[in-house]
RNA sequence: GGGCGGUUAGCUCAGUUGGCAGAGCAUCUGACUUUUAAUCAGAGGGUCACAGGUUCGAGUCCUGUACCGCCUACCA
């Protein structure tokens, strides 16, 4: 650090000239015996709250005085008088300086603010000449002083790469864009109040271990260093809850991140968010009541409102109760395919065909059914839909429905083409589960690397008896980005992975 | 991973046939006590993403690299 002294002290030798003004703007305030990254200032008073209190007040009478703070984004000087724009979280109102007003050392202060600064304003609330709603200074105090200048007053920042590298800049110009990570925040409380509700308990399991299994995905890999323990980041919650379950933990849930190695795309950041709940003498309509209770509840009680954008400019209804479709009828209505066709080998080699892929890579029943399902039917499912009944070949952790092997204890809930929910009637017995781990176990040695590994602490677990459980797995990200009408999921992630750039 | 497109001042963007690097906002100087994309007069600000190549001469043409976006494939 001592080796860069020189460096720092000369940095305004060697910067863009806005930000050389800007530092000597914070050294003359400090002359002045002004500290820019000072002690607090008592803001009593939030801008949304003055607008709705003062909004429809008379234009010649004085209002009442307000204490505020926030972000100076805008400053139009007008000889003896100086207009600014000041914004909050929720918020923005203008203030006004006056020579008359502010006092003339205050007012003389204006020429070391710049645009961005963080101000505490004092004053009282009054309408100009053309009607805006304007607070009087009569005390100010700068609360932190951007050395940096802001974007472009009037079209903002708009370079996406600049929007997701620096999110701060983002949020601080694009109002929607604060807005919807407030809802975000919102939508997951509102969750979790549900979820409260019905008397499930939040448990917290840990993200990383030796084992990253509960589903079929690589892991990240990190290290221990007193233990010297190579550990794996989790790439689910899944084993950890149920063995809350098999514990007497009756009705769990976590929120919470999960990490998967695998490629980026606007549908897929390395890390995410899971809502996982699981409740023991539960089945599969119970989780569908869950599901549908936890959509309604985000549009009754945070979005006001059933609609929901569309993709193409209309919108989506989400009012329950949902449809039900079995896996097989959606297959026949969109496509008319019979599932036993996609199991025999030569209908299904034709079908294959007939949609224009090959399947010689995973020559497998259950990758073509999967297959041809998301290609054929999974387009169509725009409004709320539950696909139930699903064939045991892609679904190796759900229990087997009794009258017919073939078929699975299962549902996934889609909105808008998005898998939002996949809820199962848990597997419990653990020689079953020993067995289809076993089965993942010799993929593994054959160099499978998304392959489930076998994880002898959740079978014991399970070998002191799990309960009949229904469990319950929700992509966040995507479900806020089907809220929200956003098209990438980083526009729901505040910080989402970026790779690194220079000069950026 | 594959295909296409983008990268020029702090920000938003122009840049013609290959011929001195441009505008608006922002910044600086000056005027202005009710403006609001304030206005008016003037000024400064550039590694044209990076590395090569062609050429008398490259922001512009060619090759490669990086990052970002869109489409596409897989994963949720």
């Amino acid at each position: 650090m001592n080796d860069n002294e020189q460096e720092v002290l000369n940095i305004t030798d060697d910067m863009p000239e806005q930000m050389a003004v800007r530092h000597k703007h914070l050294e003359e305030l400090r002359a002045l015996g002004i500290e820019p990254y000072g002690d607090r200032f008592p803001v009593t008073d939030k801008i949304c709250d003055v607008r709705q209190k003062y909004g429809d007040m008379e234009p010649d009478k004085a209002g009442g005085e307000v204490s505020i703070g926030g972000r100076l984004m805008a400053l139009r000087t007008h000889g003896k008088a100086v207009f600014g724009d000041l914004a909050d979280q929720e918020g923005k109102i203008q203030i006004y300086f006056g020579l008359d007003t502010v006092g003339k050392d205050n007012f003389n202060l204006l020429k070391l603010i710049d645009i961005g600064d963080l101000l505490g304003v004092k004053g009282e609330v009054f309408i100009t000449r053309r009607g805006e709603l304007t607070v009087m200074v009569r005390e100010f105090k700068i609360l932190g002083k951007a050395l940096r200048p802001l974007p472009e007053k009037w079209h903002g920042l708009k370079d996406i790469e600049l929007r997701y590298r620096n999110r701060h800049l983002d949020m601080l110009m694009n109002q929607d864009v604060r807005e919807r990570f407030i809802l975000r925040s919102r939508l997951i409380s509102a969750i979790r109040g549900y979820l409260d509700g019905l008397g499930f308990l939040e448990v917290e399991t840990p993200a990383m271990g030796m084992l990253a299994g509960g589903a079929l995905a690589r892991p990240f890999l990190t290290h221990h260093n007193a233990l010297d323990l190579p550990l794996k980041m989790r790439i689910a919650l899944e084993l950890h809850l149920k063995r809350c379950i098999v514990g007497g933990l009756e009705k769990v849930y976590e929120i919470g991140k999960v990490f998967r190695n695998e490629g980026i795309s606007t549908k897929h950041n390395p890390e995410f968010t899971m809502l996982e709940l699981y409740r023991s003498h539960a089945d599969l309509t119970d989780m569908m009541e869950i599901a549908q209770g936890i959509v309604s509840t985000l549009c009754e009680k945070v979005l006001c409102s059933w609609e929901v954008p569309g993709t193409d400019g209309g919108t989506v209804n989400l009012k329950p109760p949902y449809p039900k479709m079995t896996f097989a009828e959606g297959l026949k209505k969109y496509g008319g395919i019979e599932l036993s066709d996609l199991r025999d080998p030569v209908k299904s080699k034709e079908i294959a065909e007939k949609l224009g892929f090959n399947i010689e890579r995973k020559d497998n029943p259950g990758y073509l059914i999967d297959k041809v399902f998301s290609m054929v039917v999974e387009p169509h499912l725009v409004n709320p839909v539950f696909i139930v009944d699903y064939p045991v070949e892609i679904s190796p952790l759900a229990r087997k429905k009794p009258e017919d092997g073939s078929l699975v204890y299962r549902f996934e809930m889609f909105i808008k083409n998005f898998e939002i929910a996949n809820a199962f009637s848990e597997l419990a017995d653990p020689v079953d589960q020993h067995e289809r781990f076993k089965a993942q176990h010799e993929l593994i040695k054959k160099g499978d690397t998304e392959a489930h590994p076998m994880d002898e602490d959740y079978l014991a677990a399970l070998e002191y008896g799990m309960p009949p459980t229904g469990g319950l797995g929700m992509g966040i990200d995507r479900l806020l980005m089907v809220l929200t009408g956003s098209s990438s999921i980083r526009d729901v992630i505040i910080f989402p992975l970026m790779k690194p750039a220079d000069q950026v």
